[in-house]
Parts: structure tokens; C-alpha cells; sequence
RNA sequence: UGGGGCGUAGCCAAGUGGUAAGGCACCGGAUUUUGAUUCCGGCAUACCCAGGUUCGAACCCUGGCGCCCCAG
């Protein structure tokens, strides 16, 4: 019998490219969308998102019956607002940026639809991710995809072992050019949608908007502050700002300013020159070890955000969960709430949360 | 109302006779499956106002207006 694998279908090429793969390597495929986002879930009850009840398996349905696969779809806007926008609220609450993506992957994406996939009699359960995964002494090991620019692994590195076991990634030796060769080939439908980015459950990319409609929360104001004490001017609220940013102060000074702390408790913001971005040590919490339980001091190369050009430093593992981050050279922009992720080359050690 | 200083875009600011640097802010675009960063482009027919000198003035002269500092 053949083995039936369930893809995540997004609409866009790379899943569509991912269950056509699957296809032609003689899986049993069928395509599953989640819903996320219906507006009138959100307490607002306006759709001041202007998205489409139902949009994401619309644009699905279109892929599988083009691939002429079974689809299925599922809402899963409760408990994506439970774990994935809750999180989101809070962390920006607590002066921390968070990132939702990392967080739907370890317990959306990979936890309950992958579940669903499951359900539906699935073996493997795959997405159009550019990772890879390798098994290896029975450890799953998560690589980067072999396009570097592409690469995507960066966000997946809280994922369990379980997770892992259960994932396939068609494209994670393909570049992104090859797969858009490839959907063109095809014939896929309407390719053409741009790469999906930002935030996906804030469409106008207004988080700040997002967050005072959905908080309904309005500029506790606070001071801007320069490192050196000097107060520069007043801020409409904590989290409209996050480490490292330069745009938006509001501030005219001789040199350009960024962000270097933001203090939630204290509705303070501390800016300053960009050498005080520069930082050696960072602690990060919440290690998840993909490759294996990481025991004593390593050297590796931290990525502290999507797309950073990767750092080399030491990594000393601590109790509960947490790790000291040592770079070799200083890095501009350690901020709290995003993940670090240490590689050895292609290879995903693990990763944390940054303090 | 004695002395001194200043007045250039939303802000800071260069330019002291030859036809308005730069930075911040702002706007647009590129990059990007998080937030940022980064990159490219745009952004004063105009230099407090009014006269004057000059081929030519933000820059020189005269007179106003406004602000600041030190003295009353």
C-alpha cells in the first residue's frame, strides 16, 4: 500500500511544489489548510483585518484541486489566538519582541495540525519548509535547507523530537529558484503571490494598531531616554518599540539613534549611539536540543535572529533550561524575546529564547 | 533699551561674495515567512523681514522684527 503523506498547503508555490514532489515520488498525497485568522473571532468583531473568512483554504483548494489531491481544511483560530497571539500580547507587554512564527511552528503548524494530519491516516506529515532532516542514531537531526538565502530552519528550532520524526521537507535541497522553475512547469495556478512575510495574522502590518485594537490599550506614555540619562522625549507606549530599532524615535539628534533597552516596568525606552547596541554574552532560556542534550561548554555559531549572519561564540549550557552565550566578536542587537539559534554548520544544535 | 551673540527645511546644522553640505525626522522603493536592521531614491527656486552695494549675496551695508547672554 502506498504511504499517504499530508501536506500543509498554504496556497503559495513552495507547498504546492512540495505535495507535487510527493506525487511524483509515489506518495499518496492530500493537501490541509488551517484557518487562523477569521475575523470575527477577534473581540473586536470588526473585520479591521480585512481578511476573508475562509481565504487561506480558498487559495489552498485551488493547489489540490489542481494537483487533483484530497483537501482538507480545519479552523484552528482559537487556539492560535491562545498560544500564538497571546504570547505575542504579552511578550510585547513585557518590553520583550516576540516571534509568533516559532511559536505556531512548535505548537500549531507541528503540534495540533500535524495531529490532524495524523488523524486523517497521514505517515508523514510535510510542509513546504526549506529544511532538512536526517536520522541519525536514533536522534532527528534538523539541517539548514541547502538554499542558503532560503533557508528556514531558523524557525524551527523548538521543534521536539516527535515533531521532527513525524515532518518531511520536499524542498529542502531544492533552491527557491528551482522550485519556481518547477511550478512553472507545472502549470501551477497563479503563482503570482509574492513570498508570504510579516506577520500573517496582521495583514496591514500594523502590529501597533493590532495591539492597541486587540489590547484596547492607548499610549501609557513614557520617557525616551539617552544612555547617558539625558531625557530626550516622551513615547506613546513601551511596545512600539523594539531593540535595535533606528526609525520612529522621533528624535533629532546629531547622530542616528537606536534602540538599546526597553524597560516595560519603568515605561522607559533607553536609546543611544550604535556602539551601544554591541554586545559580547547574552542568556537565552527555554533550550530546546535538537541534536542532543547538550551536557558541557561548546563552540558553535549563534544566529540571533531570521536571516543574521551567524556568530561565532560558546555556548554553556546551565540548569533549567538556560544557556550562556559567549561571541567572539560583539553583536549589534541581542534582543530579548527572539530565539538564538546554534548551528554547527549545516547542522540545528538547538536554540533558546534571549532573556 | 548699555555691551555682546544669534536668526538657514519639522529639528540640529555646514556654508562669510559665485549660484544652499550633512545628520535626525518624514515619504517612496528594494531586501525579508517575526519585530528590527541594512540598502536605494525623494525631500529649502530658498537662507527672519524690507531696502541698498555688486555682473552676482545666505554671506557686505542700512533699517526693522524676534530670541539669548552679561550688565542694570
Amino acid at each position: 500500500m502506498k504511504k499517504k503523506a499530508i501536506v500543509a498547503l498554504s496556497g503559495g508555490v513552495d507547498s504546492a511544489v512540495a505535495a507535487a514532489i510527493l506525487l511524483e515520488q509515489g506518495w499518496e498525497v492530500a493537501g490541509l489548510t488551517m484557518e487562523v485568522v477569521t475575523p470575527e473571532c477577534f473581540e473586536t468583531g470588526q473585520n479591521r483585518l480585512g481578511v476573508e473568512s475562509g481565504k487561506a483554504s480558498r487559495e489552498a483548494r485551488k493547489v489540490a484541486d489542481f494537483l487533483k489531491i484530497p483537501f482538507f481544511s480545519v479552523n484552528f483560530t482559537k487556539e492560535f489566538r491562545e498560544k500564538v497571539i497571546q504570547s505575542f500580547f504579552s511578550e510585547y507587554l513585557s518590553g520583550r519582541t516576540p516571534n509568533p512564527c516559532v511559536v505556531c511552528n512548535r505548537f500549531i503548524k507541528f503540534g495540533i495540525l500535524q495531529e490532524e494530519a495524523l488523524k486523517l491516516g497521514a505517515d508523514l506529515f510535510a510542509t513546504g519548509h526549506y529544511a532538512r532532516i536526517f536520522h541519525e542514531n536514533d536522534r532527528y537531526l534538523l539541517k539548514k535547507g541547502i538554499d542558503e538565502k532560503k533557508d528556514q530552519s531558523y524557525f524551527l528550532f523548538s521543534l521536539q523530537q516527535e515533531q521532527l520524526a513525524r515532518t518531511i521537507f520536499p524542498l529542502g535541497s531544492l533552491t527557491k529558484d528551482e522550485v519556481r522553475r518547477m511550478a512553472q512547469k507545472m502549470g501551477l495556478p497563479s503563482p503570482d503571490r509574492s513570498e508570504s512575510q510579516d506577520i500573517c495574522f496582521i495583514p496591514d502590518q500594523d502590529y501597533i494598531g493590532f495591539l492597541e485594537s486587540e489590547l484596547h490599550i492607548k499610549g501609557t506614555a513614557g520617557n525616551i531616554v539617552h544612555v547617558s540619562g539625558k531625557v530626550l522625549g516622551p513615547h506613546q507606549g513601551t511596545y512600539r518599540y523594539t531593540v535595535g530599532q533606528r526609525k520612529g524615535l522621533g528624535i533629532a539628534w546629531p547622530q542616528p539613534l537606536y534602540v538599546i533597552r526597553v524597560d516595560a516596568e519603568a515605561k522607559q525606552v533607553v536609546v543611544g549611539e550604535k556602539m551601544y547596541l554591541e554586545v559580547f554574552e547574552m542568556q537565552v532560556q527555554d533550550v530546546n536540543w535538537v541534536a542532543q542534550p547538550l551536557t558541557g561548554s561548546i563552540r558553535c555559531k549563534c544566529r540571533i535572529r531570521y536571516r543574521h549572519q551567524e556568530a561565532p561564540a560558546s555556548v554553556v549550557p546551565l540548569e533549567d533550561g538556560r544557556a550562556d552565550v559567549f561571541f567572539d566578536e560583539p553583536q549589534a542587537g541581542v534582543t530579548p524575546g527572539q530565539g538564538a539559534v546554534f548551528y554547527q554548520e549545516d547542522l540545528v544544535l538547538g536554540g533558546g529564547w534571549i532573556r
